[in-house]
DNA sequence: GTTTTTGAGTTGACATTGTTAACTCACAAA
DNA sequence: TTTGTGAGTTAACAATGTCAACTCAAAAAC
């Protein structure tokens, strides 16, 4: 007779996905450590055995989001006649459709100790100049990659926190016109 | 005889102080609101006669913040050749110079329902964007005065979670750079 | 000049939170 | 059969944000 139990739920994964669904619905202000193994149905202490404390854990939630951040890069950077702009709205367009998961990345000040999130991060920016580096003069890539990635950080904070102008349309729309900007041929 | 008291301390404003300095010397971590209080010398229920609750306290310091920030973005605009590349540099300085309050008044959610704090950051906004819109062509001003201010907070946030590629020199340096790089004849 | 009102702050309590130390207990190894 | 050990639980702690009820001095009203 076979278990009905989910086969080895792997709790570690699964507070991560509770702290993902924690985030889409209450928002950061929900994202507690009790909250998070209540809604993964253990209890509090469990999460010490995977994660160091609840910073961690945040971090790693963290981490998730941006490797999926990293991903949806990619897949824009290939598919697309002006990948770079491509980017650009893949970007803005992951950080308002998981706006809180966005603001935890990079919210509060815990990330310089996090290696797991600063490869995550490194890994996503990787794309960005790779794609700038290929589109750029030579002598310019370095700091039209960092003046890109502030932009588009800068832009999807705004979007995020309803900071835009009333009149600037979809923030994809204006993320596309930004960039163009910045590397007319992108 | 006169009182020796600190003549009508106003303790709104004092607990204002107490918060900045607690954000200079512990970062956002240690700005609860006990820990205001009792360094403000008084008790935790205090506060409530000021502010309806934690967050609007904590709003109330981004708030001041952010008044600095323009008195800064101003002066920068007045005293220099370049203006709007000294209101760069001066964005990002004032960033680094207050990582943590920096952090407050862009970190967490709580910021579309405070008004005291939006006014603020529009007056700072305003700063900018006029300078923008007299040195750029018409047509361009409203696109290229958002870019320039997401640069600014991008590149902000990069360096104050000192997440800039290593040899990219003073964020201040690398701010005036940028936005040259944006607006050339700023 | 006495009474009343009120503004500004305190005390004490409550529910929650993050965290620790000590335990249980099923299952694999010996 | 015994012994470990990995994975989780229970019970407790200090600290936090917040509320309701109070104190009490100084200003207003009569």
């Amino acid at each position: 007779m076979s278990t009905q139990k989910p086969a080895k739920p792997e709790l570690r994964s699964v507070l991560l996905q509770a702290g993902r669904e924690i985030l889409a619905a209450d928002g950061m202000a929900g994202l507690g450590l009790r909250a998070v193994t209540r809604r993964a149905g253990v209890s509090p202490t469990a999460a010490y055995r995977y994660f160091a404390d609840r910073e961690h854990l945040l971090a790693a939630i963290a981490t998730s989001g941006v490797w999926e951040l990293t991903a949806d890069l990619e897949t824009a950077d290939r598919s697309a006649a002006e990948p770079l702009i491509a980017q650009g709205v893949a970007y803005v367009h992951f950080a308002t459709a998981n706006a809180a998961l966005y603001r935890l990345i990079f919210g509060p000040e815990r990330l310089a100790h996090y290696p797991e999130l600063e490869n995550a991060l490194a890994a996503a920016y990787g794309i960005l100049a790779a794609r700038v580096a290929k589109t750029v003069a030579p002598g310019e890539a370095e700091d039209k990659s960092l003046a890109c990635w502030c932009l588009m950080h800068g832009l999807a904070s705004l979007a995020i926190d309803t900071r835009l102008p009333s009149d600037s349309g979809m923030p994809e729309a204006l993320a596309a016109r930004l960039v163009k900007a910045l590397v007319p041929r992108g």
